[in-house]
DNA sequence: ACGTTTAAGTAAATCGTTTTAGTAACATTG
DNA sequence: CAATGTTACTAAAACGATTTACTTAAACGT
């Protein structure tokens, strides 16, 4: 036990744990919060100050263990280099590959973030901000959440409802996406093509499922009621793909493609025809979207309409960041698109001959 | 263009964006600070104060929207209802499922947290730990980190390195998950087991090796220096089990069963087996370890060693708080152990016949 | 009618920094 | 040698809350 011995002594008053406070330190070297404070920031003003006084009080800083109170620094400049995100959840794979791309931008620039999720429930979205901004964070970032009002500070919205006063969007390029998907699969000769729709909470439900749509009938692929289904509940678990997928198949209706999604759903959706004993690709293509780290590794490896969310959570980072040095004048919805990309796997392959 | 106009006027002084500072407000009441704090905070010397001028100050605060300064409060009171967490990556599946646990029992009681990442370095993680702490968290929860020095607040690690003055560890019965794994394979005939151990960088890694090995020697299975092959690199893509299962049947050496460090290098190697035209499970079992979502749907479907990843995170984030309220005299090493579970899906089968 | 309670507040210190506006001592200059 | 600079610092006011220790006026008890 080698350092036990002082923790009693040196308990006059102050920060916690063996930490002093800049009093305390100034006390020590009979000297002014003052020049502690000038010298330690490097303050211009402290040229006047001999290398030798700052010497003696760097030495003092490391050898009584000085760390700065950050709390007490961000009440006084007004700045708290902290940025307050809101997720639907954590362990969703989508939120946690964009909060990667995040926290890769923050961490070079010396932010740090609150993380709070709101789980698809408004009240929670709000009360969740609500505190995010009592804790003085500078701006937000959401990801997939339905903002529907002026936010009381900058923010950037990942993938979410846009046209709303004061937030600036990332959402990928739907338009091209569902062109991409829909475009190969008809190019593979499928004509009667089913749809799993995103979970009714989720921002990109509505419009993935026009632009889809709009692709299809530009090519002269019939919509077919009983062909659309929609997930329903958590977002992590292939589960929910895999009901979609038996609902679809309960209904009798002949299809040969699949556009799920997202990855999740495709491999719960893939799942369920396994168990009927069809074959994927051979007598069903699946199509997924996203691009997850296992759609590469699954099996059959997932045909998908990658989304580069690394990229699109590192956008958003920057973005926000930089309307944080620029006064707040972003008042107009501004959007900011990304590019999709078509990565052909194993999960698609030309249509089954009647 | 609605709440337009009055930005302008309100400008005198205080917080940002349309928030308002308590002494703001009291003067704008013609009461003292102390006066609405004490109301504010239902503070039990509140008693005196009258229902109606209790009343104005509470639809005052509303309707100039007085927001508390958390930072202020947090520097009075000092306490920040923060903790600090680091982990090697967020959107490693294995941190992202502790994470979730850790953030259902924080937001119930009204925790906050600041994340950071150490990607596997050494010199990251002090720094991080060192930001975190500055930050004024109370407690720190560590995840998959090799936490060497007595930390300067009260920890617990998720899966680390055990036996440090100071750290209270959340720890999976490794003993009891090799005899699981070993055990299983075993008892479907397999004798010939080949090991893919974890990354250097991986707190886990020697446990569960030793672990194995030893459920592997108990049965009198061979340990076959070829047959232990260890996973390098990234810990989130399925990459890294394919590489090295293509390593393992490179050796030219008989196999019939793999016990995968985890669920996905697991889905590597299932891939590169498949690859070279071998079915799992039918020519070679495929056990996996922590049963992520994507276990369960697979194809096939993994069999796995269970983690309570969720149950982990939440034992960790109640047993910090814990020793946040008692004081912290929990200075003895603490080890609490959770239970694995073997769950069999379809990727391990009886052995072949030789 | 005097002392004591109670009601309804407030002034000022405090948390741990940063920053503005000095000051006192010495050196330099014309 | 008085004015001016420079050097090496410091006092005190912020930042926005909370909290301790009063204060003043009215009400109450006897």
């Amino acid at each position: 036990m080698p350092d036990k011995s002082k923790s009693e002594t040196e308990k006059e008053k102050g920060a916690a744990r063996g930490s002093v406070s800049l009093k305390q330190l100034a006390k020590h070297l009979k000297l002014s919060t003052t020049t502690l404070s000038l010298v330690l920031n490097a303050a211009p003003s402290a040229v006047s100050i001999p290398k030798e006084t700052k010497d003696r009080i760097f030495t003092a800083a490391k050898e009584l263990n000085y760390r700065p109170n950050y709390l007490a620094r961000s009440l006084r400049v007004q700045r708290t280099h902290t940025l307050g995100i809101i997720v639907s959840e954590v362990s969703d794979n989508y939120s946690a590959m964009v909060l990667n791309g995040i926290e890769a931008v923050l961490s070079k620039k010396g932010y740090l973030y609150l993380l709070a999720s709101h789980l698809h429930r408004d009240d929670l979205l709000e009360k969740h901000l609500q505190i995010l901004v009592e804790r003085q964070v500078e701006g937000l970032i959401a990801v997939n959440s339905a903002i529907r009002f002026h936010p009381p500070l900058p923010l950037v919205n990942i993938s979410g409802h846009k046209d709303i006063e004061g937030v600036t969007n990332v959402i990928l390029n739907h338009h091209y996406a569902a062109e991409l998907g829909v475009g190969h699969l008809f190019d593979l000769g499928h004509r009667k093509i089913a749809v799993i729709k995103g979970q009714q909470f989720s921002a990109d439900t509505e419009v993935r499922w026009k632009t889809i749509a709009e692709a299809a009938q530009k090519r002269g692929i019939p919509i077919v009621g009983k062909l659309i289904v929609q997930l329903e509940g958590d977002m992590r678990s292939p589960e929910v793909g895999y009901v979609a997928m038996k609902k679809l198949l309960s209904t009798g209706e002949k299809f040969t493609a699949v556009f799920a999604f997202n990855d999740i759903s495709a491999i719960g959706a893939i799942r369920a025809l396994q168990e009927s004993d069809s074959r994927v690709p051979e007598d069903f293509s699946v199509l997924g979207f996203d691009d997850i780290y296992a759609a590469e590794f699954h099996n059959p490896a997932l045909t998908t309409i990658r989304q580069p969310l690394f990229e699109m959570g590192k956008l958003a980072a920057t973005t926000l960041l930089e309307m944080l040095k620029g006064n707040f004048d972003t008042a107009e919805p501004k959007v900011m698109t990304v590019e999709p990309t078509l990565v052909v796997r194993e999960s698609t392959s030309p249509a089954p001959k009647p």
